[in-house]
RNA sequence: GGGCGGUUAGCUCAGUUGGUAGAGCUCUUGACUUACAUUCAAGCGGCCGUAGGUUCGAGUCCUGCACCGCCCACCA
C-alpha cells in the first residue's frame, strides 16, 4: 500500500466519476425502506457553458446528497437541463447571422432542428461539466424541459388552469423586446437606472394656438400615439383648462386635456401626455376615460404608419427626429436631466417598449394563496431566513403572468383556432375537427409558452407526474432546494405555486439561497465584462475537489472570488493527500477489527491520543450539525481545523517516534477513515482515492460508506482541556529555545512552576511528550521569566558551561516587552477588581460568572507578580 | 419612494443564546526536520463605521446617522 509522491487528480477526478456511474451508486430507487431525500437540480440553460455560479450551486447541492446518501437516506439527485426559451433561440440566431442568415430564411421546422441540434451538443457538454466537478446525481433519470413525457405534463398544466379558468387571453400593454421580438414578463424586464432627459414640450389650445399646455415627458417619440393630455383634478394650475382640446404638435390630432387621480401635481409641469398604447399608466387611463389607443410602432421598435413622416424610423431615431422638429417649431421648452429606471430584456439587454398586444396570461392571485400559507406557518423554510419576507412580499403583491412568447424554441400553445367559427379549442393533443362547427379547417397558435411555464413543474414532473407512480409517491415532496436569490421570483416562488395547485401539497421545505459569485472588485462575474473565472480552468489547474473547497469556504454571503482564492484548496487537497502518504507508509499492522470506542477508556492511554479521538467525535458531530443547519463554511472550517492543525500539525508529529506501536498505528489509521467519511462530500475525489488504498478488502467505495457515528463516550472534554494546557507549554518552550540558543547538549533540570497544581499534573505525566516536542532534554516550564533567570543560573553557576543572561538575552527588548505585558495585565485587573467591587454586580450576575471573575482576579494578581519580579531581575 | 444586506487586523472574512477579540492570506524572523516548500515554527498587526440607549458588563440587544452593495416600485 502506498500512494503515490503527488496527488495526480487529472486521472483520479476522471477515474471516480467513471467508477460511481459505471456501479450506478447515485442511482435511487422508490420504496427500499430507507428514508427518501431528494433534491432537484436548478436546471443549466443549454445555452452554453457552467460557470462560477453553476460550480457553487452544484458543489452545495452535491455535499448535502452524498451526506445524506451517506447516512442512510435514499438519497435522489435529479439532473437535467433547461431548454431556456429566448436565451438559447438568441444564441442559436447569433450563430446563424454568423452564417448570414435569419431564422425566417429557415422557416419554422428547419430552425427548431439547428435548435434540437445545438441542444445535443450542450446539453451533452454541461453534464459531462456536472459530472466534472463530482455532482453524485442520478444520471439515468437525466431530464430535460422538452422531454416527451414532460412535454405532456406542460400541456396538461395549460389545458387544467384553461379549464379552471385561470389561463384566459387578452389585450394589454405587455414588456415588448424589439430586438427578440417577442412579450416578456414583468420578472424578464430588468428594470435599470438609466440616465435620460426630462423634455418639457408644448401643446398649443385649438381655441388659441397662442395658449399652451405644457407636459413633460422622456420618450418624446410616444407622443404620436397622444391621445389625451391628463392633469390632477386638484390642481388650480389648470382648473380652466380642463375638458378644453388641444391640437398634438406634429400629427395635429385634437386630445382633451381630461383629469386623473394618477397625475402627480409635483412632477414636471403636473400635466401629463397620455400615449394609451405604450405606456402601462396611460393604459390605465386610457381605459377609464375610453381614450382612443394608438399603436405607433411595428413589433421591431420602428414607427409605423400611424406616424406619418416618421414611418420607418427606428423609436431612438424617431425620438431625435421629433426633438429636433419640436425645437424647431419652438415647441421645446427645456431638457432637464433624469434619472430613471428603464426596463431592459433579461436576455439581450435592448430596452423593452411597453407594448399592446394580444397574449396568454395566468391569474396568479389564487395561485399564490397557499404558498404565502406555506411560508408564513413554516411548512416551507428559507435560509437564510430574510429571503422568506422578499418572497413574501412579492406574493403577496403579485400579477397576472404573461406566458405566450412569440418565438419559436419552446412548448407550443397548446390551443387551436377554428378558422370557420373563430371557437378557440383548448386540447392536449391535435384536435381533429372542431367540435363546435366541425369544420377541419383548424390553426394552432404561432406562439409559445414562456421557459418558466415549464420550469415551475420541474420537481413533479421529472419524477413522471401526470402519472401517479411509484417514484413520485415515494421522493415528492423534494426535500431541498438550491437557488440563488436571482431566481426566487421566476422560479421558486411558481415551483410553490404550481406544487400546490397541482399536487395539493409543498413541492419542497427548505430553500436555500446563496451567494451570488463575484470578481474581486464585487462585480457580477460575466462574460460580456471578461472577469468571469472558469471553473473548468480551476478544475484543469488544481483539480475539482480544490475548487469545491475553496468556493464553499467562501460562502457565507456573495462570494469575491480571485484565482488566487482556489489555492487553500489546493492546498488542503494536498496536504491530505501526503498525511495519508505518511500512514500508509508507516502503519503496516493494522488491526481490522479495531475500534477507537473500545480503546478510548483505555487507563494507560496517552493524552494525546485521547485527545485526538475526542477531537475527532466533536468535529463529526458539529460537522454533521453544521450541514444539517446549511452552514457549509463553517463545516469546512471546522474540518480543515481538525485535520490540519489537530491530527497533522500536533498528533502526527507527536507519534513520530512511536510508529512501532501497533496501537498507535491502528489508532492513526481509523482517524484516517473517519476523517476521509466526513471530509468526503466537500472533497470526494481525493477521499475515494485514498480510501482505496486503506479500505478493508471487500469493503465498497467511500461514496456509499456510512457516516461516522458519535457516541458521547467518545467525546472527552477534560482531555481536550489536558491536551491544550500542554501545546501552550510545549509552544511556550519552544519560543523560549529561540530566545536563549540553548545547546542541544546543554542539561537543563526541569522545573514546573504553575499557579495550578492540576496543571502541574498534567505537565508532569507528560514529560516525555514535552522532552521530545521541545527537542530539548530538559524542558523548562515558564511561568515567568525570573523563575527561568533562577533555572538557569542554578544549572550554570557552578558549571564552567556557565552563560551569561546578559549575554543571550536583549534585556532592552525583553524589558519592553514586559512592561507592556504588565501594563496590560494591571489594566484587566483594574476592570476585574472594579466590577466585584461593584455591589450590583456581585448581585445579579449569575454565582459562576462571579467565581469566574474572582479566579481570574487572583490569577492576573500572580502574573502581575511575577513580572515585576522579572523586571528586578533583568535590571 | 419602500425593503434587505454589509461596515471587525494591510487584504478576505469568522465571531450561534451579551462575559476582557479569532482564522487564512500578506508582511517580518527562523527552519531544505526525506509525508507535504501546495511545508514547518514564531512575530507584527484591531478604542469591532459613527452618535446615543439598555445592562454590573455590548463586536454581540435597541434607536438615530454615514458610507458601500443588492432587490422591488406605474413620478410621465
Amino acid at each position: 500500500m502506498e500512494l503515490s509522491k503527488r496527488f495526480d487528480f487529472k486521472t483520479v477526478d476522471a477515474k471516480w466519476s467513471k467508477d460511481w456511474e459505471d456501479k450506478n451508486l447515485f442511482h435511487a430507487k422508490a420504496d427500499t425502506g430507507k428514508p427518501p431525500y431528494t433534491i432537484v437540480i436548478p436546471p443549466p440553460n443549454v445555452t452554453g457553458i457552467l460557470h462560477m455560479g453553476h460550480a457553487l450551486n452544484n458543489t452545495l447541492q452535491d455535499i448535502i446528497i452524498r451526506y445524506k446518501r451517506m447516512k442512510g437516506f435514499e438519497a435522489l439527485w435529479m439532473p437535467g437541463t433547461d431548454h431556456a426559451g429566448i436565451a438559447t433561440q438568441n444564441v442559436v440566431e447569433k450563430a446563424l447571422a454568423k452564417e448570414g442568415k435569419k431564422r425566417h430564411d429557415l422557416g419554422r421546422e428547419a430552425f427548431l432542428e439547428k435548435l434540437w441540434a445545438w441542444k445535443k451538443q450542450y446539453g451533452d457538454t454541461i453534464i459531462n461539466q456536472l459530472k466534472k466537478i463530482g455532482a453524485s446525481c442520478d444520471w439515468k433519470r437525466t431530464r430535460f424541459t422538452m422531454d416527451d413525457a414532460y412535454s405532456n405534463a406542460v400541456k396538461e398544466v395549460f389545458v387544467r388552469l384553461y379549464e379552471k379558468d385561470l389561463i384566459y387571453r387578452g389585450t394589454y400593454i405587455i414588456n415588448w423586446c424589439p430586438r427578440c421580438h417577442t412579450a416578456l414578463s414583468d420578472e424578464e424586464a430588468e428594470h435599470k437606472d438609466t440616465k435620460g432627459h426630462l423634455y418639457h414640450i408644448r401643446y398649443p389650445l385649438k381655441e388659441n394656438p397662442d395658449q399652451f399646455i405644457v407636459v413633460a415627458t422622456t420618450r418624446p417619440e410616444t407622443m404620436l400615439g397622444d391621445t389625451a393630455v391628463a392633469v390632477n383634478p386638484k390642481d388650480e394650475r389648470y382648473q380652466n383648462l380642463i375638458g378644453k382640446i388641444l391640437i398634438l404638435p406634429l400629427v395635429n390630432r385634437e386630445i382633451p386635456i381630461i383629469t386623473d387621480e394618477l397625475v402627480d401635481r409635483e412632477f414636471g409641469s403636473g400635466a401629463v401626455k397620455v400615449t394609451p398604447a405604450h405606456d402601462p399608466n396611460d393604459y390605465q387611463m386610457g381605459k377609464r376615460h375610453n381614450l382612443e389607443f394608438i399603436n405607433i410602432m411595428h413589433p421591431d421598435g420602428k414607427i409605423n404608419e400611424q406616424g406619418g413622416v416618421y414611418n420607418g424610423l427606428d423609436r431612438f431615431v424617431a425620438r431625435k427626429k421629433i426633438l429636433e422638429d419640436l425645437e424647431a417649431q419652438g415647441l421645446l421648452v427645456k431638457t432637464d436631466d433624469h434619472l430613471h429606471a428603464v426596463g431592459h430584456c433579461y436576455r439581450c439587454d435592448t430596452v423593452v417598449e411597453p407594448y399592446l398586444s394580444k397574449q396568454w396570461f395566468v391569474r396568479m392571485t389564487p395561485l399564490a394563496q397557499p404558498g404565502i400559507e406555506a411560508v408564513k406557518d413554516g411548512r416551507i423554510k428559507f435560509y437564510p431566513e430574510r429571503w422568506s419576507k422578499v418572497y413574501l412580499n412579492w406574493m403577496e403583491g403579485i400579477r397576472d403572468w404573461c406566458i405566450s412568447r412569440q418565438i419559436w424554441w419552446g412548448h407550443r400553445i397548446p390551443v387551436w383556432y377554428c378558422q370557420d367559427c373563430q371557437m378557440e379549442i383548448v386540447v392536449k393533443d391535435t384536435p381533429a375537427a372542431c367540435p363546435k362547427c366541425h369544420s377541419k379547417n383548424l390553426k394552432q397558435d404561432e406562439d409559445v409558452l414562456d421557459t418558466w411555464f415549464s420550469s415551475w413543474l420541474w420537481p413533479f414532473a421529472t419524477l413522471g407526474w401526470p402519472q401517479e407512480n411509484a417514484d413520485l409517491k415515494y421522493f415528492y415532496p423534494t426535500s431541498s432546494l438550491f437557488t440563488a436569490s436571482e431566481i426566487i421570483f421566476f422560479w421558486v416562488a411558481r415551483m410553490i405555486m404550481a406544487g400546490f395547485e397541482f399536487r395539493g401539497d409543498i413541492p419542497f421545505s427548505d430553500v436555500y439561497i446563496h451567494g451570488t459569485v463575484r470578481d474581486a472588485k464585487g462585480r457580477k462575474m460575466s462574460k460580456s465584462l471578461g472577469n468571469a473565472i472558469d471553473p473548468l480552468e480551476i478544475i484543469e489547474e488544481y483539480g475539482a475537489d480544490a475548487l469545491r473547497f475553496s468556493l464553499i469556504i467562501n460562502s457565507g454571503q456573495d462570494l469575491f472570488i480571485s484565482k488566487e482564492k482556489f489555492e487553500i484548496g489546493r492546498n488542503f487537497a494536498n496536504k491530505i493527500w501526503n498525511a495519508s502518504r505518511l500512514i500508509l507508509m508507516n502503519a503496516q499492522t493494522i488491526d481490522p477489527s479495531f475500534k477507537l470506542s473500545a480503546i478510548k477508556n483505555m487507563p494507560d492511554l496517552d493524552l494525546p491520543s485521547k485527545w485526538i479521538i475526542s477531537r475527532l467525535y466533536t468535529t463529526i458531530k458539529d460537522v454533521s450539525d453544521a450541514i444539517e443547519h446549511y452552514r457549509y463554511s463553517e463545516a469546512e472550517s471546522l474540518i480543515y481545523e481538525f485535520f490540519w492543525n489537530n491530527f497533522c500539525d500536533w498528533y502526527l508529529e507527536i507519534i513520530k517516534n512511536d510508529w512501532a506501536n501497533p496501537t498507535t498505528q491502528n489508532i492513526v489509521f481509523k482517524i484516517l477513515a473517519e476523517s476521509l467519511k466526513i471530509i468526503h462530500p466537500f472533497m470526494p475525489f481525493v477521499t475515494e482515492e485514498i480510501w482505496e488504498n486503506i479500505k478493508k478488502s471487500g469493503q465498497s467505495e467511500l461514496c456509499i460508506q456510512p457516516w461516522p457515528t458519535v457516541e458521547d463516550n467518545l467525546i472527552d472534554p477534560q482531555a481536550e482541556k489536558n491536551m491544550r494546557i500542554l501545546i501552550e507549554h510545549i509552544v511556550s518552550i519552544r519560543n523560549s529555545r529561540a530566545e536563549w540558543e540553548i545547546k542541544p547538549n546543554e542539561e537543563l533540570s526541569c522545573q514546573f512552576a504553575s499557579s495550578s497544581a492540576a496543571v502541574r499534573n498534567i505537565l508532569e505525566n507528560n514529560i516525555g511528550l514535552l522532552k521530545s516536542l521541545a527537542k530539548i532534554k530538559d524542558p523548562v516550564i515558564l511561568p515567568s521569566l525570573s523563575q527561568t533567570q533562577n533555572v538557569i543560573r542554578n544549572v550554570f553557576e557552578d558549571s564552567e558551561n556557565a552563560i551569561s543572561l546578559e549575554g543571550v538575552i536583549d534585556v532592552e527588548k525583553e524589558k519592553g516587552r514586559i512592561l507592556k505585558q504588565l501594563d496590560e495585565y494591571k489594566k484587566a485587573e483594574q476592570g476585574l477588581a472594579d466590577r466585584l467591587a461593584n455591589a450590583a454586580f456581585v448581585e445579579k450576575a449569575p454565582a459562576e460568572v462571579v467565581a469566574k471573575d474572582k479566579e481570574r482576579l487572583q490569577d492576573l494578581q500572580k502574573k502581575i507578580e511575577k513580572l515585576q519580579q522579572a523586571i528586578k531581575g533583568l535590571i
